[in-house]
DNA sequence: TTAGGGTTAG
């Protein structure tokens, strides 16, 4: 009863009586705007009524104080503090905390050391300062000394751990605290989320439900963050009847929290049902909503929805414009860009980015220089684009200079660097920021230590990479699919498919990577198994999935294996693909297959490379005339052909020795579309006038090219020069590349045995010494065949394959046979020094051979026979096989390390010239 | 609580 008569005689009296203009209130309302102002950042205006002020009281002094110091003013702040002569604690504290916000913790520390007295406050405010500047250790240590500690106290230094995601000792602290409060709580959860342990946070959250504490708005917004990963979609159900309960769900922060889970989820509908349903929304709600459609290539949604943002704001255009970026529309989102008044860093950053990503590096790096301000983001991004770009070295160069320039890289720019040393096999430079990771505490967030584990992986120092992986105490898939795909492309068949089974969930790229690997070993049975255990899994392949499997077959001439993927293909509406198309093309003319045509009609689309891949295909297989053909047909459809259908044409004259049509083509080139030969068309056109014999002309084309020659396309002419037998030129050729530092052997051994028939024994030792320092070796001979969908492998000399006795022994009796026509084995490319007849023998156990009996003596009579090889065939072999072809009446099909031989009845395809 | 930068299959 009295306390309703007081709540109504207080609101009559602010409604009724009329506010007293005391000197005491007057004073008491300036100060009040004083820090209003200050708040909104209006420090300026703060100033002029300060100044305008009659009487100034500690408060007036310590709120101007405080004011430009939260906003950075700190020289302002500091005029200000050195001139007031009334200081009290909380004005030392007010610059205490201006200092530490703005990372200038020593002088904040000189503040704390000057103060004539301290409170808890200002004890707080240096325990928080340091952990705000990352510096655990003295934060830690002034925890310690504190006389005195409060819940603020407590909170800061858990604060502290959590940053530095040593969530093990934040979580002892925060066990010890004598009391909490909602802010306990909710650092804590978010620590865990930091850490990506969604599972722990939602514990926690559940632990602080049970002790009622009553959850607020924010532990809400980590609660729902922390649900996100644990993709429970029920869970994030309860969650929302809870906020209803507490009568939050209709918050605009909570909501949009919620929203996020949705987003994050992947239930995109889900999340636009709720965000039409909201009673409110804000700038974050609608640029979250815009963001989730871009990211998850919903282009058109998203464009859509930044139709209906009622008021544009910074972060609204910036999503928008990234969904442009991405869509490769790099017009329409620096035009977004160019519309927005005051670009802040992010905006600047997404637009760096869209031209990073677009391929633009020029673009990117100018805008990088005339960016007003950088931060960690920029320089990540311009890390990620040299990447992404195939500059690898230019990225870890980036990465050295920002090192250089004091500024701490963020951990994006630390992984892009790793995946930078990655693809070039820089394992030094990797350790290196392997070292500074753990340095700055970050060798463990996911990314980091992901690329950690794939670096090492790709380095091929396989007990690093498991290292790495058993010290993460926080794995997520792609630390396992990392650790997959390490094992298997170090030939760790066994660990690799251990650890599958081992993994507590598997996506698309783990299932890709198992089946990779196995097709790699040369087992397509249990590939294909494994293909159609994941398909029964409901895993779905991607195109990806399907291209890169393709693109194996390809490679290994696995045709059995892609065949049955062809078909696969139907099943699962994959045809409809261009890339999927272009891959099958790829594949089947890598196996040697004509299909490769067939597919290629039969396609709904096709792009430039479509043809380019035919093209190629129809190079690699010596059809020299249909490529013609085809290269005329598909200029008559509109299609113009760029630098790699010439390549593809110019290599098909090449190989099929059509001397008068290739020089055509290599004209029209430059004149007819403006396209400059790079050294790979001038290394077709060696080939071309090397098969014809026109050596010097071949060599003056060299010499007088307008780039640089490379290795290959001296040794193109080396190899002519050796089939011409024209030793004078083979020589001057064979030198050069010796000078050049050439790794290949060919030319030490070509010299090594030109200069010890004229007896020129130092230039001899001098060869073999150069070839001992660089480290050149030959190459040892792999050679492959399919049979029944496995792979069966033999290397030069092989003894191990179960079969090799018989194998032996038919070559033997085939090689009798083969001597007795007549022909004299050919060991001019065997090392001088040995034995003629460990000469013959080395070239007796030619890995080609060994594979090809196989074949002959596990298929049947009359059938043809496919060996893959990863070096150019011999010349001992090729007489042998055409031999062999003639007395078995088989078609035999070897693909070497340059193209196709297909032997019939004694000749071969490439006509002897290869 | 939002927008920008990052790791795994190729």
């Amino acid at each position: 009863m009295n306390r309703g008569l007081f709540r109504c005689y207080r609101s009559l009296s602010t409604r009724a009586l009329p506010i007293q203009e005391t000197p005491q209130s007057k004073l008491f309302q300036s100060n009040k705007r004083i820090q209003e102002l200050g708040r909104l950042g209006r420090v300026d205006e703060a100033r002029k009524l300060f100044d305008d002020m009659i009487q100034r009281d500690s408060v007036a002094w310590n709120t101007m104080i405080s004011g430009y110091s939260q906003n950075g003013r700190l020289e302002e702040a500091r005029a200000l503090f050195d001139s007031f002569a009334g200081k009290n604690v909380r004005t030392w504290t007010s610059m205490l905390t201006g200092y530490a916000k703005y990372g200038r913790i020593e002088e904040a520390r000189w503040v704390f050391e000057s103060m004539p007295e301290r409170n808890i406050v200002s004890w707080n405010a240096m325990v928080s300062g340091y952990v705000q500047n990352g510096d655990l250790c003295n934060a830690r240590r002034l925890f310690d000394q504190m006389g005195e500690r409060n819940i603020v106290s407590w909170n800061s230094i858990v604060t502290g751990y959590c940053h530095c995601c040593r969530m093990r000792e934040a979580r002892e602290l925060f066990d010890q605290m004598p009391e909490r409060n909602s802010v306990s709580w909710m650092v804590v959860i978010s620590g865990y989320v930091q850490i990506n342990d969604f599972r722990e946070a939602w514990d926690v959250f559940v632990r602080m439900h049970r002790s009622e504490v009553r959850p607020d708005q924010s532990i809400f917004v980590v609660a729902f963050l922390s649900i996100t990963g644990l993709n429970d979609f029920e869970l994030i159900g309860s969650l929302r009847t809870l906020a209803i309960k507490m009568g939050l769900e209709s918050d605009v922060v909570v909501g949009t929290g919620i929203l996020n889970a949705y987003t994050r989820s992947g239930c995109l509908e889900v999340a636009m049902n709720f965000f039409e349903s909201m009673p409110e929304r804000n700038e974050f709600t609608w640029t979250s909503m815009i963001a989730a459609f871009s990211q998850c290539g919903r282009f058109g949604d998203a464009i859509a929805l930044s139709r209906r943002v009622p008021e544009k704001s910074v972060s609204t255009q910036t999503a928008t414009m990234t969904a442009y970026a991405q869509n490769g529309r790099i017009g329409q989102a620096k035009q977004i860009f160019d519309e927005i008044p005051n670009p802040n860093v992010v905006a600047w950053n997404a637009m760096l980015a869209g031209y990073a990503q677009n391929g633009m590096l020029e673009e990117a790096n100018d805008l990088f220089l005339r960016m007003p301000s950088t931060n960690s983001a920029s320089w990540a991004a311009m890390i990620a684009g040299l990447v992404q770009n195939g500059q690898s070295k230019e990225a870890v160069e980036l990465l050295a200079e920002l090192h250089r320039s004091g500024v701490v890289p963020s951990h994006s720019s630390f992984t892009s660097a790793l995946s930078a040393c990655a693809n070039i096999g820089a394992i030094e430079m990797g350790r290196q920021i392997h070292t500074l990771s753990i340095k700055i505490g970050c060798q463990f967030n996911s990314y980091v230590g992901n690329g950690l584990i794939s670096m090492y992986a790709k380095c091929k120092s396989i007990e690093e990479v498991s290292q790495m992986f058993c010290r993460m105490r926080h794995r997520d898939i792609v630390s396992w699919n990392s650790l997959i795909t390490g094992l298997s492309e170090n030939h760790m068949l066994d660990d690799a498919r251990n650890t599958f089974e081992k993994m507590p969930k598997r996506d698309v790229v783990s299932w890709t990577a198992i089946i990779s690997a196995y097709v790699q070993a040369g087992n397509g049975e249990v590939a294909l198994q494994l293909f159609l255990d994941m398909l029964a899994h409901g895993t779905n392949p991607n195109e990806l999935t399907v291209t890169s499997l393709l693109s194996t077959c390809g490679s290994l001439g696995a045709t059995k294996l892609g065949e049955q993927i062809h078909a696969l293909i139907y099943k699962f509406g994959f045809n409809s693909y261009v890339c999927v198309g272009n891959s099958l093309v790829t594949m089947y003319f890598k196996c040697g297959c004509e299909d490769g045509f067939s597919v290629f009609e039969e396609m709904g689309e096709q792009d430039i490379v479509t043809w380019n891949a035919i093209l190629a295909g129809c190079a690699q297989n010596g059809f020299g005339d249909k490529a013609i053909k085809i290269f005329e047909k598909m200029k008559a459809n509109g299609v113009v052909p760029d630098q790699i259908s010439f390549l593809g044409i110019l290599s098909a004259c090449s190989h099929s020795g059509l001397v008068d049509e290739g020089l055509g083509y290599f004209n029209s080139m430059s004149q007819d579309y403006d396209i400059l030969p790079l050294v790979h068309h001038y290394t077709c056109m060696v080939d071309l006038l090397g098969w014809a014999g026109r050596l010097s002309e071949a060599e003056s084309l060299i010499e007088n090219m307008p780039i640089e020659a490379d290795l290959v396309i001296w040794e193109a002419l080396l190899a002519a020069c050796r089939f011409h037998c024209n030793i004078k030129l083979g020589q001057k050729v064979a030198e050069r590349l010796v000078q050049m530092g050439t790794q290949k052997s060919g030319p030490y051994v070509l010299l090594s045995n030109l200069y010890a028939s004229h007896g020129m024994r130092d230039k001899v030792r001098e060869i073999q010494k150069s070839m001992v320092d660089r480290g050149v070796s030959r190459e040892q001979g792999l050679s492959w065949i399919q049979i029944k969908s496995k792979l069966h492998y033999f290397l030069t000399g092989d003894k191990t394959h179960n079969q090799i006795k018989k194998i032996y022994s038919v070559l033997m009796e085939f090689y009798g046979h083969f001597q007795a026509t007549g022909y004299v084995p050919d060991t001019d490319f065997v090392l001088h020094d040995v034995e003629e007849k460990q000469k013959q023998n080395e070239l007796l156990y030619h890995s080609e051979k060994l594979a090809v009996i196989f074949g002959i003596l596990n298929t049947p009579n009359g059938s043809p026979i496919q060996i893959l090889k990863n070096l150019r065939i011999c010349c001992d072999c090729h007489n042998f096989v055409k031999y062999l072809s003639k007395v078995t009446g088989r078609k035999i099909v070897i693909r070497d390390g340059n193209r196709f031989h297909h032997f019939l009845d004694g000749s071969c395809s490439c006509r002897d010239y290869w």
